[in-house]
DNA sequence: CAAACCCGCATGACACGTCAACCATTCCGC
DNA sequence: GCGGAATGGTTGACGTGTCATGCGGGTTTG
């Protein structure tokens, strides 16, 4: 076993930073939203999946892949939906195993309210506040770091 | 009311990634963290703060302040952790109200053998991948967005 | 066409985080 | 000093996320 690479004060620095801000921010969008519009982060994220969709369904597996959640999650998620009537779900035709998740009209009024409040809150906290540059590089990041876990994740 | 600003499509790519690569990062690293060594980022966390103090103890409104938690959060996982045995509270001489949290030789234990695993998942997932410029831009990122969180936090 | 395997999804148990309410102590102004 | 506010911390209820497991419908292979 080599010797541990700890993390140099600059990196210390970064990567607390980071873990710090983006703590934050989310916490703050996540409470703001809920408190604003009743819908979690998670809520919204499947509705904009679900609307996004042309006919406003999706099966689970699609949604669970625009989502990136694991299927146990999903699976209670939607349920907790179903039960608030943002979504409902119908047995699939084309396959017996299948479930086809539907927006609802309350979930569709849901997101369109939502939408511009959340936007605003995303330009507030973060968007309006960063350069081109630093968006730019941003985007970078997001990309390498998506890229790695992507090509080493050979699952379980 | 204004019209919305959207988010044009630079900004929604930006955002979109920076939410995505956030994500699975941060799933990444607690699943494995949690598997390997049978700690939580917020265990993990905790023992850090405590274990930097000099006597290795801390008033919950300190860890509070370093770990930026809600004090229920914290009082429910100081809890959980003095339930396996990870720290250990006593009652504050000096303030009739308040308690004391020690680490474990155990929480001690737990937190040596975590470090240097979890140091290196960091490089390996985030750190080294980026150019000394991508860090520099990330830690001025970090820094902007927690100031303007701090600097308009009216708190309730 | 049957056995074996895989896929899509649900479920139960449990850890976690938030909210709201609460209790006890201490601090502060008068 | 005393009444009230502020501080330090706990608790219970509830929604959420993970893990392990199960289950029935599909698909493949002989």
């Amino acid at each position: 076993m080599s010797e541990v690479r700890w993390l140099d004060d600059r990196e210390q620095l970064v990567w607390r930073g980071f873990l710090s801000m983006q703590s934050r921010l989310f916490s703050r969008l996540e409470r703001q939203l809920q408190r604003e519009t009743g819908l979690s982060g998670a809520d919204y994220a499947v509705l904009v999946s679900l609307s996004d969709s042309p006919d406003g369904s999706l099966r689970p597996f699609e949604l669970g892949a625009e989502v990136d959640w694991e299927k146990s999650r999903l699976s209670h998620h939607l349920r907790r939906m179903a039960d608030r009537g943002l979504v409902k779900r119908h047995t699939c035709d084309t396959d017996g195993r299948g479930a086809v998740i539907l927006i609802t009209d309350a979930g569709r009024e849901a997101i369109e309210k939502a939408a511009p409040y959340h936007v605003e809150e995303v330009r507030r906290w973060f968007i309006d506040l960063l350069t081109p540059e630093q968006l730019q590089t941003l985007a970078q990041i997001s990309q390498t770091v998506i890229e790695r876990l992507a090509a080493e994740d050979p699952g379980p």
